[in-house]
RNA sequence: GCCGGCAUAGCUCAGUUGGUAGAGCAACUGAUUUGUAAUCAGUAGGUCCCGGGUUCGACUCCUGGUGCCGGCACCA
């Protein structure tokens, strides 16, 4: 004879237990219609489990961020069934909800083919047409792994075995259908609906461990409605479409070809956007601190064998052996280069800290399988630093390099940013002690910022722990780019040390730390945020000065001087064609400002002045053109 | 690296059961002097990714590579 508490904080009497389908039904239709699980106390719950206790419920509905996983765990689940029914010798593991869809990893050794996706989601089709109910049974956990050991399904029975005993085990069953599963699953199939699409087809290893067998995993989407889904399939198109290798070319900035896989050919667009940013990224340190360092490409392999890189990534490093009989590996990391810097003559304590930046090319031998236009590349420049400090100022520098990126990535346009803090992992050097005090330290400079951040356990450097900066796109991507991390561990190894005070040897802390990460891979992040339509002070081609007619070409040539003069990079358009069709190809070449000058404009001498993105011009005096795109400039990439 | 897919003109893509290839856009040439997202006409352009095999004959079939794409694993 529960009393139920609703969310408004009424609360309902019943004069015997009830299902929360029960419960949605009296408290409206539509609820009702909508409801796809019911939280009783905190607690997620089937709808037709019955709730016999007093209790503060919540009917969750489809469009709630829990309905839609719960949704989406749903499909997975019809998708199990459907792949069942078509080809029974498959055998099931996993299907899980995710971010904006769900999978489920088939163990089969036929591939799907994308026809067989499309039998198979005409089928999900069907099964929800047949509204089967969906039923929970509790079973016994020998029974289970006998069951699914019979049934021929190997990797459901490993699952359970590895469920903690002691544990109720609960299956659900839809159909001919029987899974283990948590739960909450919707009443019945029907439930689901139809607004879901099979994405595509790949491999995933068993467990996520590459030493274990691949399986097939198919991935979809689902959502709550036909005009969700059609509002995320449209998103993924145009998500296609700013695609960075797609903008590379039609905006003639870089290519790849096959002589060298994971390396980039800069045109002279791209390199000119990539000297804009690595000029702003200068200024910046310089600003900082830091003093700009260069070291060799290719170093002896014994000093990559003291810093331990060779045996954690000795596979991963491109090497070269000389008639000398000497090995050496061309550069993966800049900081045993820096550590030798620092070693040169003696430094006092009163020399720290020291800051050594260097925009470092590095080479790293990625597996072929990783490599990903610019955002994973074998070759690449780092905007790397190596901070030698005293164990006190690891706190007040982290703050600094906190700072630095945080204000770095706000003036690139990018606001939402989160860190991480990842600390020792399984497999690391140094003692616990000196891992204690680096992670005190890293989280002392996080708590003195007032800076929020999450967790990342066990995610650190084999050396030393980091905090990861991690910035969201304009789409809702994440990506990590910016790093700090604190070894204890390296300068040691390599034989760093400063006179402290008290007239003897120590040795110094390393903080490393990346602003940008990758020069190759933040421009790609770059022009996808923007979608091309970079910011004017970093564009390659700030200006296109556009002639009407030819009258207009000594001018427009006056115009493109007058601009240069002012430090603005701007061409001149003076073919013979359409002021249409030039102001078309240039905003398809993402120039962010053309300026069309005819006549009138020779006559008054002004230009007609059109943003990228915008289909209005203002026609305004050339030095006043002049005045507002300099100012914009200096303000952004300029300003200290 | 692993699973699957793809590779044809600068780009996007067609190409029948095996008979050595086409379109649109771009390029080039000419005409057009044009007021804000495609003016018209003509011309040229190919090691059909690379190697080997089957065949009278291979872009097409078989086979070994390479690269790319979607994931997985990896990421100092």
């Amino acid at each position: 004879m529960p009393n139920i508490e609703l969310p408004d904080g009424s609360v309902r009497h019943f004069d015997q237990a009830l299902t929360g389908q029960e419960i949605a039904s009296n408290i409206a239709k539509s609820l009702a219609r909508d409801a796809v699980a019911i939280r009783v106390n905190d607690q997620l719950r089937d709808l037709n489990r019955l709730v016999e206790e007093d209790a503060r419920i919540e009917i969750v509905t489809r469009d709630s961020a829990d309905g839609m996983e719960l949704l989406r765990h749903d499909a997975a689940h019809v998708l199990a069934e459907a792949v069942k029914e078509l080809w029974p010798e498959t055998q099931v593991t996993i299907g899980p909800a995710i971010e904006n869809g769900f999978y489920y990893d088939f163990a089969r050794a036929e591939p799907f083919t994308p026809e067989d996706l499309e039998r198979i989601e005409a089928r999900m089709r069907d099964i929800v047409d047949r509204d089967e109910p969906i039923t929970r049974e509790v079973w016994n956990r020998h029974e289970a792994i006998e069951f699914f050991r019979t049934q021929g399904e190997e990797y459901k029975a490993r699952i359970i075995e590895d469920i903690p005993a002691g544990e109720d085990l609960t299956l659900y069953r839809q159909g001919q259908f029987i899974d283990l599963c948590r739960g909450p699953h919707l009443p019945s199939t029907g439930r689901l609906g139809k607004a879901f699409r099979l994405l595509r087809v790949s491999g995933a290893y068993w467990r996520g461990d590459a030493r274990n067998a691949m399986l097939q995993r198919i991935y979809g989407t689902a959502w709550p409605s036909d005009k969700q889904l059609r509002q995320y399939l449209e998103q993924l198109e145009q998500a296609e479409k700013r695609d960075h290798r797609r903008l590379g070319r039609s905006m003639d900035l870089f290519h790849f070809q096959e002589e060298a896989p994971g390396a980039v050919f800069w045109h002279a667009k791209g390199w000119s956007l990539f000297q804009n940013l690595l000029t702003f990224i200068r200024q910046r340190q310089f600003d900082a601190g830091y003093s700009e360092v260069n070291t060799p490409e290719l170093m002896d392999r014994s000093l990559w064998e003291a810093s331990g890189h060779w045996e954690s990534f000795g596979e991963h490093m491109y090497t070269t052996d000389t008639e000398d009989g000497r090995s050496y590996a061309i550069k993966p990391m800049n900081c045993p280069g820096h550590v030798q810097v620092f070693k040169q003559g003696i430094t006092s304590y009163r020399d720290l800290p020291r800051r050594l930046a260097e925009f470092g090319k590095v080479h790293r031998y990625e597996p072929s399988g990783a490599l990903h236009g610019l955002l994973r590349v074998r070759a690449f420049t780092q905007d790397d630093a190596h901070i030698f400090c005293t164990t006190e100022q690891i706190t007040k520098e982290s703050i600094a390099v906190c700072d630095l990126i945080l204000g770095i990535y706000r003036d690139l346009g990018f606001d939402d940013v989160t860190i991480k803090f990842a600390d020792r992992p399984p497999v690391r050097v140094g003692a616990d002690l000196v891992w204690d005090d680096a992670e005190a330290a890293l989280l002392r400079a996080l708590q003195q910022s007032g800076l929020d951040y999450t967790h990342n356990p066990g995610e650190g450097a084999f050396y030393g722990p980091k905090l990861e900066f991690v910035l969201r796109d304009a789409i809702g991507r994440d990506w990590q780019c910016g790093t700090l991390q604190v070894d204890l561990n390296l300068p040691s190894r390599l034989g760093a040390t400063y006179i402290g005070e008290d007239g003897h040897k120590h040795t110094p802390v390393l903080l490393h730390r990346a602003i940008l990460g990758s020069f190759e891979r933040f421009i790609g992040i770059l022009l996808e945020h923007h979608a091309g339509n970079l910011p004017l002070w970093l564009s390659p081609t700030q200006a296109k000065v556009l002639t009407i007619t030819s009258d207009a070409d000594a001018y427009a040539l006056q115009v493109v001087s007058s601009l240069r003069r002012a430090g603005i990079t701007a061409e001149a358009d003076l073919r013979n064609e359409k002021i249409s069709y030039k102001v078309r190809e240039h905003s398809l070449a993402k120039v962010p400002v053309l300026m069309a000058v005819g006549q009138r404009e020779v006559d008054e001498q002004t230009v007609a002045l059109r943003r990228l993105g915008s289909k209005q011009q203002q026609v305004v005096k050339l030095s006043e053109a002049i005045d507002q795109l300099s100012g914009e400039i200096r303000v952004r990439g300029r300003a200290a």
